[in-house]
DNA sequence: GATGAATGAGGCTTCATTCAT
DNA sequence: GATGAATGAAGCCTCATTCAT
């Protein structure tokens, strides 16, 4: 409803490290209470201001939770950037397993916050999945360009959108709907799925 | 001696309709205005019946919702269930692009209810999504049996769980997160993923 | 506010089965999740039959409650006239311990039941517990009229009223507020105090 | 080098009004229209503050009421503690006419709050009329004690246990279940009545 | 800048009561 | 006579938000 934009820049160490603290605060509510137990007042307890402090930063309740949102999302993809930097060199088998690992990986951080998170991302529509998905299409897509003599898809665009949501959907079917029968072998068996398709063989 | 029929069918014939407009009401206010907008009172009022009579049939508000998303999971698996009926018989790659094809359909009906009910239930974590998972699995899985000789991966629990939550995430991604560059290729594509997967190649 | 009277009166035997099944409904309940808890539709459920019977003998919830006090103060009553029927004709030391005796039994049947009744009684304000100290009070004086000569107080009225409120309050007392430092030794005592009252002595 | 006044105590100044007021409103409400219609809404409206502020200084509906009755009866002890004060030194026929007199005036102050209040502690089944009881019980027994000597009753705490009880039981009875025949005469003959327990004479 | 007491709309839920069957 | 589904006013309580200090 109103401008999810935080009321003042934090320009001061000072209000970054209280702005800190009330993001910090709202994860922790979250991870503990749910959504539905977490209200403003509370969010503010936790991260030791008051409620006041908290709407100096914040124009409401939604801009918290959204703010929270991004910040987790920044840090993703930082993380799966940093974790494929040098992919591109890579041959591909090796590539691909490297980024399902990695996306394992950035699910297994954090999970209660990770998960927490992800479930008000869902709650409120936000786009903010998007922006992970598309940076890493992105990324991916790029890739392909650079292989594209040597995989079997035309059409990389679609390519790397099969990719990426298969991948990364499936992932958090994994990690929040139903656990695999074989946590171990999961990685591999993905990267077969990729590799297969991309080659016609995962060797 | 007593009455063939027990006293108060058509009782329970009207008490089935009450609860099936107060299903209706949530799922439209559901859509409407999301979780935090649905209101006990204004599911009722939307039903056309009183709160009382909600609270009549359900204990709490998180019940109507759960209630709802129960009965939109037994839709689904029904739905799928019907259209994937004599897949069976058929050979593996049509099987397949009949399955995804359904899928996809299952996602289609009742968009915006379908997707309503379905941030819900991530949001709620309930084990609705868990059911239709492995709803489908089972179906798959049994599937894979039949035709094990064919198929190239050997752990047909672990390849039964990456293809259904694989396939499954993926259209979810697809209709939640973001669009895909080409929505009429998407279903060749993913069958081809699969195909691959399954065979080495889509033929 | 409605007048507390049954709406028809139960003159058939059937009719009265049902009005005993709610008033006993009514004492359950009250026993059992007191007062606030005691919901018209709870009450008929534990009587055993519907609240439209409920409401067809008594024309609200009130209505209800002032019967069962009713009732339950009738049998306190006459459980007293039995006990201290021939009370008349004994020597005043024995009839006074048999009184206090009597008093005290009365108490201790369903002790639960008359908790719970007794404190709607003072809760609702209902001159049922006056009822009770004035027909008390009735039998006390005759008895002093009669023993005129052999007590030293002079104003029959006044000694009658303290007799009795004493006697009942202190009881009331010992069960509902604070237990009394000896059970056993406590109605002797309490004829003590009546006796000494009433004789100077307590032989 | 910290302020030598903590920094808020202002602040409580105002809360511990705001509390007062509550308080006060529920007194009010509770004697106006009795416990059902005692509802929080209005008590807040009556006390002049919102509901939100009473639900800041009181959990629930409850605890106010708790905390009037806890007031209530502190008020209560003190008024009784300051007017037997000196009744130790007295010889014991003033000194038990000091202390009933006391009682009785006790119950006049404030009538009706009085009223309203001793119902609730019944209703509600609270500890509260047991500490007024043990409280006024030990200061009764520890003058029972300084008179041993010259009283009939052996068993102290017995003693103590039938006078507060009794006495304390028949005033209120006196106050809510039927008006005494003789107003002006009560006072001196339960004085009487309590005399003549410990001494046998009442002069 | 920070604080936290105060606000009050609004959510969830209960329950006395009615009335069509 | 009996039933019990339906009603809806009203109660308790929470919480996003403001503002005087």
């Amino acid at each position: 409803m109103s401008p999810p934009q935080p009321r003042r820049k934090p320009t001061q160490a000072r209000a970054r490290a209280t702005v800190d603290a009330i993001l910090q605060g709202a994860a922790q509510v979250l991870v503990d209470r749910g959504f539905d137990g977490a209200s403003t007042n509370r969010i503010a307890e936790v991260a030791g201001v008051s409620v006041g402090t908290l709407y100096q930063y914040f124009p409401n309740k939604e801009a918290v939770v959204v703010a929270l949102i991004e910040r987790h999302c920044d840090e993703q993809i930082a993380l799966l950037q940093a974790m494929v930097g040098d992919m591109v060199a890579a041959p591909l088998p090796s590539a691909v397993r490297t980024y399902v690992a990695a996306l394992i990986a950035t699910h297994d951080r954090d999970r209660e916050v990770h998960d927490a998170i992800f479930r008000q991302a869902m709650h409120l529509g936000l786009p903010s999945l998007q922006r992970i998905h598309d940076g890493t299409r992105t990324i991916v897509r790029a890739y392909l360009e650079v292989h594209r003599g040597a995989i079997l898809p035309d059409d990389l665009d679609l390519a790397a959108f099969v990719l990426v949501s298969m991948v990364e959907g499936m992932i958090d079917t994994a990690f929040f709907v139903t656990a695999p029968p074989n946590r171990e072998a999961l990685a591999e068996e993905v990267s077969r799925v990729v590799l297969r398709y991309l080659l016609g063989h995962a060797d």
